[in-house]
RNA sequence: GCCGGUAUAGCUCAGCUGGUAGAGCACCUGAUUUGUAAUCAGGGGGUCGGGGGUUCAAGUCCCUCUGCCGGCACCA
C-alpha cells in the first residue's frame, strides 16, 4: 500500500503501482474527468505513471497554469503528427509551450502556406477524435539515435545526440503510429486535448537558433482550455493592434516613415514632435535637477577616432562611413571616392565624444563624479529585418549620459540612477518595470574582485531602489556588467528602454584621468546610463501604452475650442488666447460643420479636452468642456477653466515641485 | 542578412479564369448656422511600387529589384 497526501493535507492509501488517474478517480468522477496530469512531490507526472511510493499528490486540470502548459505542449504534438500525416517529407525538430500557446520547427523543402493551416487545423481534431492514447517509453539514448536515424529524423538523432548524456536513458511518448522524443508529461490522449487551438502564423527560423545552420519553418499556434478562452485571445490580439504605433502614428499625425526616402529614420510631424519635446524638456529638468551637466557632441568624427575607442574594428559594419571629399566632374556623372579620402563616420553612440569632453582640461578627484548628458542623435546601420516602426531606427536620439567617477562611488552613482529611472518610469505611467542585470561574460576585460565589486553595485544599487530584478549570467559587456530596464508594447514584445553600464575598458583606451588625493594620476570609471533609451522607441511604447491618447501633459492638441454656430466665432478666439495664455496648447475649429462632427473627429484624434463654445458661452463668458472618454460636459467660467485644465497640465515634476 | 507573405486614389480596400480601373472615408466647390461621436449635393484625383519578359492585349501570368508586414538572426 502507498499513501497519498493530497493537497487539502487529507490522506489516502491505495494499492502499490496506483497511478495519479486512480487518485483522481477516487476523489470524484468529474475530477477524473477533468485531470490532465497530476504532481506528484512537485513534479510532475503523466496521469497513467505509476507512483513510486508515499507521495503529495495534486491532480492538474485545464484551470492550472501547469495543465495550459500541458495542452499547449500536446497541441504541439498534435500539430506535428498532422504534419507529418500530410506531408511525409517533413522532418520534425522542437516544439516548445511559448506565451499564449505553442510552435513547432519543421524542415521541409517545400514551403507551407498559411493556406495550408484550415486542412491541417482539420487533421489535428482528427488526431483528437481518434483519442490515441499517449504512452510513454523509456529508450536508450543509443536506440533512440538509431530509431530516428532509421526513419530520417536527422535532427531528432542530433537533438539526442547532443544534448543527452551518454548512457542516460530517454523517454519517447507514442500517439497512435506516431512518436517524439520529448520529457514529457503529457495527457493521458490526444482525445483530452481540447478543440481551441488555432495556427496562427508562419514563420522561418534557424535550426538551433544559429544563423549559420539551415532554416526551418515555424508553426505558431494558440491553445487554450476552452473556446471561450481562445476567442478572448483572439479578440486581444485585434484589440492589441488597434494600438500599434505605427497605425496610431498615422491616425495623429504624429510622424511617418518612407522606406524608399530614408529607411529607418523617423520623419517626426508637429503633433509628434510636440510630444518629443514635452518629453525631452521634462527630461531636461530631472537631470538638472541630478547634477548632470548637458553637452552636445559632433555628429561627424574621424575614423582614427573610432579607431582609438574600438568601435571601429569591432562595430564598422553597422556605422555609416562618410568619405571627407569634395566630388568632382560633371552632374549625373557617377561619383568615385579618391583612394586618399579621409573617412568620417556618423556616431554610433556618443561615449566617445563624452570621455572627449571629460579629458578637457585637468580633473581633481574632487570633480567627480562629472555627469556629462545628451540627447545624442545616433546612427546605427541596423540589419534590414530589424527595422521595426519607430522602435527599432537607424536614427535616433538617446537620452545619453556618461558618469566618470572614482570606483568607491559606483554604488552611490548607481543607487540614484535606479531611483532617478523608476520616479521617470512611474511619471510615465509605467508601473511595472522588467529589470536584467547582465553579469561577467567568459571573455572579458578586469579582474575577478573588480567584476565582483560592480556586480554587487548593480544588484545594491536595483535593490534599493526596490526593482525586482532577474540575473543573466554571463550576458555582460566584455567590459563591465549592465543593468537593462525593458517595457513590453501593445502586442507583448519586450523592448530595452534603460540601460545603466559599468566600464573600466573605455576610460583606458581613450587616455581620461584625474588626480587623486595623493598627486597621482587615475582612471575614472565610467557609467553608461540611458533612462529612456531612445526617444523614438520611449514615445512608440507610450503610443501604445495609451493608445494615442496622451495624459494631458503630453497630448499634441490639449484643448480644441469648437464653436456651434459662426455667431461665436469672435469668441472662440478670445477663449483660445485665454487658454493659450495660461501655458495650454489650443486649436480652434470654427469649420461650418455641425458640433456633432466636431465632437467626433477631435474625439477619434484624442484630444484631452474639447470646449465647446455656443452664443450661450459667449454671452456668459463661459465654455462647455468635454473631456476625451466621457460623455458629459462641465461649464464653466472662462477664466476659471484656463487655470483648472492649466493645473492638470502641468507635467509631473514640476507638479510635485509646486506641492512642497 | 535569412524564410514566408505582400505592394491598386491621401487612408481602408474591391477588381473571377488576361480585354487599357472601382467603392467608402478624406480632399475641393456649393448649399446648410447646426447644442455634444458622421448634414446634403456636385467635383477633382491613380503611367495599379520600379525595371524587364510572355502575349494581338498585363493591375491580373513569369523574372528581377525595392519597400513594407510576420518571424528568425542581430541590437556596442
Amino acid at each position: 500500500m502507498i499513501n497519498v497526501t493530497l493537497p487539502d493535507g487529507s490522506q489516502r492509501q491505495y494499492e502499490d503501482g496506483a497511478s495519479p488517474a486512480d487518485v483522481a478517480e477516487s476523489i470524484s468522477i468529474s475530477l477524473a474527468k477533468a485531470a490532465l496530469a497530476a504532481k506528484v512531490n512537485g513534479e510532475l507526472y503523466d496521469l497513467n505513471r505509476p507512483l513510486d511510493g508515499d507521495a503529495e499528490v495534486a491532480i492538474v486540470t485545464a484551470r492550472d497554469k501547469e495543465g495550459l502548459e500541458l495542452i499547449r505542449h500536446d497541441a504541439a504534438h498534435v500539430l506535428a503528427q498532422a504534419v507529418q500525416e500530410m506531408y511525409p517529407d517533413t522532418q520534425v525538430t522542437i516544439g516548445p509551450v511559448i506565451d499564449d500557446g505553442f510552435y513547432y520547427d519543421f524542415a521541409r523543402e517545400k514551403p507551407f502556406s498559411t493556406e495550408d493551416f484550415e486542412r491541417i487545423e482539420k487533421k489535428m481534431e482528427e488526431i483528437i477524435d481518434k483519442d490515441y492514447p499517449i504512452v510513454r517509453e523509456v529508450w536508450s539514448k543509443e536506440d533512440a539515435i538509431e530509431t530516428f536515424k532509421k526513419i530520417g529524423e536527422d535532427y531528432k538523432a542530433q537533438i539526442i545526440d547532443d544534448i543527452i548524456p551518454p548512457g542516460e536513458p530517454i523517454t519517447v511518448y507514442k500517439q497512435g503510429d506516431w512518436f517524439d522524443l520529448c520529457r514529457g508529461p503529457h495527457l493521458p490522449s490526444t482525445g483530452k486535448l481540447p478543440k481551441a487551438f488555432k495556427l496562427m502564423k508562419l514563420a522561418g527560423a534557424y535550426w538551433r537558433g544559429d544563423h549559420r545552420n539551415e532554416m526551418l519553418q515555424r508553426m505558431y499556434g494558440t491553445a487554450w482550455a476552452n473556446e471561450k478562452d481562445l476567442k478572448a485571445h483572439l479578440l486581444r490580439i485585434e484589440e492589441a493592434e488597434k494600438r500599434d504605433h505605427r497605425r496610431i502614428g498615422a491616425q495623429l499625425d504624429l510622424f511617418h516613415l518612407d522606406g524608399t526616402a530614408a529607411a529607418g529614420s523617423v520623419f517626426w510631424h508637429a503633433n509628434g514632435y510636440t510630444v518629443w519635446r514635452q518629453i525631452e524638456a521634462y527630461m531636461r529638468r530631472r537631470l538638472d535637477a541630478e547634477g548632470y551637466d548637458e553637452i552636445k557632441t559632433p555628429q561627424l568624427m574621424d575614423s582614427v577616432q573610432w579607431e582609438k575607442s574600438g568601435h571601429w574594428g569591432k562595430y564598422r559594419e553597422n556605422m555609416f562611413i562618410v568619405p571627407d571629399f569634395i566630388p568632382e566632374g560633371e552632374e549625373g556623372v557617377e561619383i568615385s571616392v579618391p583612394e586618399d579620402a579621409k573617412l568620417m563616420a556618423l556616431k554610433p553612440m556618443n561615449c566617445p565624444a563624452h570621455v572627449e569632453v571629460f579629458k578637457q582640461g585637468q580633473k581633481s578627484y574632487r570633480d567627480l563624479p562629472i555627469r556629462l548628458a545628451e540627447f545624442g542623435c545616433c546612427h546605427r546601420n541596423e540589419p534590414h529585418g530589424a527595422i521595426h516602426g519607430i522602435m527599432r531606427v537607424r536614427q535616433f536620439t538617446q537620452d545619453d549620459a556618461h558618469i566618470f567617477c572614482r570606483e568607491d562611488q559606483i554604488v552611490e552613482e548607481s543607487i540614484k540612477f535606479c531611483r532617478l529611472l523608476e520616479s521617470v518610469y512611474r511619471d510615465f505611467g509605467f508601473e511595472e518595470i522588467a529589470v536584467k542585470l547582465s553579469t561577467r561574460p567568459d571573455v572579458r576585460a578586469g579582474s575577478d574582485e573588480t567584476w565582483d565589486r560592480a556586480e554587487k553595485g548593480l544588484k545594491d544599487a536595483v535593490d534599493a531602489a526596490g526593482l525586482p530584478c532577474e540575473i543573466l549570467p554571463g550576458e555582460g559587456a566584455f567590459y563591465g556588467p549592465k543593468l537593462e530596464f525593458q517595457l513590453t508594447d501593445a502586442i507583448g514584445r519586450v523592448w530595452q528602454c534603460g540601460t545603466l553600464q559599468l566600464d573600466y575598458v573605455l576610460p583606458e583606451r581613450l587616455g581620461a584621468e584625474y588626480t587623486a588625493s595623493d598627486g597621482t594620476k587615475q582612471r575614472p570609471v565610467m557609467l553608461h546610463r540611458a533612462i529612456l533609451g531612445s526617444m523614438e522607441r520611449f514615445i512608440g511604447i507610450l503610443i501604445e501604452e495609451f493608445s494615442g491618447a496622451f495624459p494631458l501633459w503630453l497630448a499634441p492638441a490639449q484643448v480644441i475650442v469648437a464653436t456651434i454656430t459662426s455667431d461665436a466665432d469672435e469668441y472662440a478666439e478670445e477663449a483660445a488666447r485665454t487658454l493659450r495664455a495660461a501655458g495650454l496648447r489650443v486649436e480652434v475649429d470654427t469649420r461650418n460643420e455641425k458640433i456633432n462632427y466636431k465632437v467626433r473627429e477631435h474625439s477619434l484624434r484624442k484630444v484631452p479636452v474639447i470646449a465647446v463654445v455656443g452664443q450661450r458661452e459667449a454671452d456668459d463668458r463661459k465654455v462647455a468642456l468635454r473631456r476625451f472618454g466621457s460623455q458629459g460636459q462641465e461649464i464653466l467660467g472662462l477664466d476659471e477653466a484656463a487655470s483648472k485644465i492649466a493645473a492638470e497640465a502641468t507635467p509631473p515634476d514640476l507638479r510635485r515641485a509646486g506641492d512642497e
